[in-house]
DNA sequence: CGGAATGTTGATTATATTCAACTGTTGTGG
DNA sequence: CCACAACAGTTGAATATAATCAACATTCCG
């Protein structure tokens, strides 16, 4: 642990500031510095800020400028696209270690989505000039990006694809199983929501009353039991099979 | 026009071939090699072939490997989802001098979507080697992928957006609005549809059936006139207006 | 403790799909 | 060139799925 003495210099009350060090080693071990010299990192660093971001504020909103490349260092955000009705569409989550904007902010364009906290976070911000530069001058930089984008763009197809093949019961089984972790017995599973029921919902692009009723469904079937965020998978296999 | 003894050395009965000079000429224009040296596009030109395709034929299917990446010389192809049911939803429709399967190559996954020709059609297959190599070798190369990449994960990004908040007669609108053209009489504008029906409602994530609905629903509103693929369109105001 | 946020439930409604029958169009082989 | 089969499009009725509306219950936090 720094002492207070090696703590960040100047924190705006907006909560940005700077702290090469933190950040040096947050970039370090993204997908999308890999293999890229200490001294380029410690560069992009120097560029950058941390920004903290409380439960509930908005980063950055859709349609506005990106101030830079997201790098999450602690706490969690929401990618969400906004709906007729005031509802949302979640696009993806955003937890440790994961990057966001870095399509936006190559190609220069908005930020396609609203970009909210879901709890109290810290994250990285890197501007656009230091990563423009890196992109002329390293190559492993660039193919590093190429493998970032295209494994986004598969992503999201299969997030089309989901959408547009099943419905509501399919896709929940389905994200269960996908978030399914092994529990002290062998028979059953264990799943920690990552967020609150209703941001689950807007993530399986349901509203959070279809939510509400599929895990009743799932919950009657005896495949699973809820509790709070806390899902116990009774049955996988049949889950995994109603997923299809 | 060339003669025929300048034509395609050994064309194989299956519709592939191979004729460098026609590649090279293709690939010079495509985004993905711009600002690439004349010399590494011929190399890669070498390493490829031709293809022709019959309409209603299958280039690849979701799942399979593609052969390669895929560059249009004329014809067109559609990206397509198989739904429950047997219908589909078609993601993109690929036309000449445009260019599919970078992600797929380059990560080396299969393919994500069934390929489809919708005419009989001529393509370029850039096999992985050579691609792979240029990647290594050339950051022009890098950063045109990038580029590439990017703009193809917003697109898709706005795809979803538009399915998401949007209903079938605002998709319709929208759609029709993006492929309006100028007609003679100023006050109105041309659509030509770029497949049947049927296949236009699947890139709307309609049935045909609904889509039937949909025009008959403009046409009554007097927003257009249907007449086989050609949409004339006598109100562009309130139809973009509609589309939101 | 108390108010705000989150989640549940039932009734009703909107939107588009499915099914079925029918019409129109196109392209092919006799 | 026509007949005809395959394909494409239209229309209506019944149905499925999930959204919306409204009321209430529960949980979370300050």
């Amino acid at each position: 642990m720094q002492t207070v003495l090696l703590m960040s210099a100047p924190v705006a009350g907006n909560g940005g500031g700077r702290d090469p060090r933190l950040l040096e080693g947050l970039f370090s071990n993204l997908p999308l510095f890999r293999d890229i010299p200490q001294r380029s990192i410690a560069h992009v660093a120097g560029q950058s800020r941390t920004q903290r971001i409380k439960r509930g504020a908005a980063l950055c909103r859709k349609g506005e400028r990106l101030p830079g490349v997201i790098a999450m260092a602690y706490g969690s955000l929401k990618l969400a696209l906004r709906r007729t009705g005031g509802d949302e569409k979640v696009v993806r989550f955003l937890g440790p270690n994961e990057t966001f904007g870095e399509a936006s902010i190559l190609l220069d364009r908005p930020c396609p989505v609203d970009v909210v906290a879901l709890a109290d976070s810290m994250l990285g911000v890197i501007p656009a000039a230091p990563l423009q530069r890196l992109l002329e001058n390293d190559c492993t930089f660039a193919r590093n990006l190429v493998r970032i984008l295209g494994a986004r763009f598969l992503d999201l197809l299969g997030e089309i694809e989901a959408t547009v093949q099943q419905n509501g019961v399919q896709r929940l089984a389905h994200y269960l199983d996908s978030l399914a972790e092994p529990n002290g017995d062998p028979d059953t599973w264990i799943v920690h929501l990552p967020a609150n029921k209703t941001t689950i919902a807007a993530r399986l692009g349901v509203t959070k009353e279809t939510m509400s009723r599929l895990l009743r469904e799932l919950t009657n079937r005896e495949l699973i039991s809820v509790s709070r965020r806390e899902i116990l998978i009774r049955d996988r296999a049949r889950l995994a099979q109603l997923a299809g």
